[in-house]
DNA sequence: GTCTATAGTCGGATAGAC
DNA sequence: GTCTATCCGACTATAGAC
């Protein structure tokens, strides 16, 4: 491996920066300086301030996409099969017990703050960033959803349906300092991931349940 | 009605543009300028950007305090009572609901972004917050939750499945942006918020089910 | 490519007139 | 309480030496 160059420190540490005072709030002084580079190179490299933004907004579409490319290319021909169920719910479980990992994993962290942030009033970064990686995991992970439910659930429905799932393993990031506060922990260690698992899983069987029922009656 | 005060125009401004920018990032110029005053008022009135920042936080907890009290209160007699579970059910669909409209609602969009940003990483307005409003709704809400579970569940465990309940709600204010470019939407509407409404209460009723049933068992 | 120097702007705090 | 004037620090961008 070798040591990293002094544009792909400075995304690491834009993206942190970025992530927890936006784009305004960040100053690429401080980025330069806990990148042990200088201001001017963020101009050399990525043309400024906003430049360094987007190119930040890239590369954490880019570093999602490799991560989950080969659990959408499963989830793609589970689509695509017809009347396999079981496959497509095992699916369901697996990309959601990906992302739950993820929003658990303080690895993440910094990337998941970009995001949430772009949120807020998205720009540019959130194009690049919804096309990246999220529209597919939307795309993907409703149209599982759609048939489960077998053909009883509208396209609109089963993409609100998704959200409401995306939306119980997202609060264990966006939430977080709720939840530490709430839960009265000091860490999200082995035992309090088990238990974010478990009751997702349960949630997510519960749910699943009731669609595949609500499609024999 | 008399006009808004000028610290109470201040104060409606700041949760604005702090919601946005974050403490360091919004500039109390521009706050002062929104609100048809001075800069020096800010001084006067709340000692600085800091206090404004607190006021903000505190202005907030008090708002919502006096929207869910008498939920809150509803929710508390429900807790205290014994076997009636049908009840506690409505209870928490009862809260889960109005959350949801307050997600929903634009009004509240400059009060939820300034929660939202506390959390990633917090202050003493965190710490209001909570002790404010935030921390009463989880406690209630997860005292609900384990009357339903009815004994077989551990506290923890309720409020875990809590916080994945106020997750589904959360998401479509915190991820408002790929909600609307993941469904296609302009705006939530009428139709839009009856589709959501209808899904969080569907997927309600199929975690409470499964909760419940568990108990028999 | 790396680094210094500097221009021009905007930030918050404060003193003091009224 | 309201408003002006000012201080000083931090910011981005840029020109140019090496």
């Amino acid at each position: 491996m070798s040591p990293p160059s002094a544009d792909s420190r400075l995304l690491d540490v834009a993206i942190d920066h970025f992530g927890r005072l936006g784009l305004e709030g960040a100053s690429t002084r401080a980025i330069a300086r806990d990148a042990d580079t200088l201001m001017s190179s963020i101009t050399y490299h990525f043309g400024g301030k906003e430049g360094l933004y987007l190119a930040a907004a890239d590369h954490i579409a880019a570093h999602m996409h490799t991560q989950i490319a080969p659990t959408l290319e499963r989830a793609a021909q589970l689509c695509g099969d017809d009347g396999d169920i079981a496959a497509a719910r095992a699916a369901i479980h697996a990309m959601i017990g990906g992302m739950t990992m993820v929003m658990l994993h303080d690895d993440t962290a910094a990337m998941s703050r970009f995001i949430v942030r772009e949120q807020a009033d998205p720009t540019e970064a959130f194009t690049r960033l919804y096309s990246g990686v999220m529209g597919q995991m939307l795309d993907r992970l409703s149209a599982l959803v759609a048939r489960v439910a077998g053909g009883r659930m509208s396209d609109a429905d089963a993409r609100v349906l998704t959200m409401t799932l995306l939306g119980q393993v997202l609060v264990f990031r966006v939430a977080r300092a709720t939840v530490m506060t709430g839960m009265g922990w000091n860490a999200i260690g082995p035992a309090e991931t088990a238990t974010i698992i478990r009751t997702i899983t349960t949630n997510l069987d519960a749910i699943l349940d009731q669609l595949q029922a609500g499609d024999a009656a």
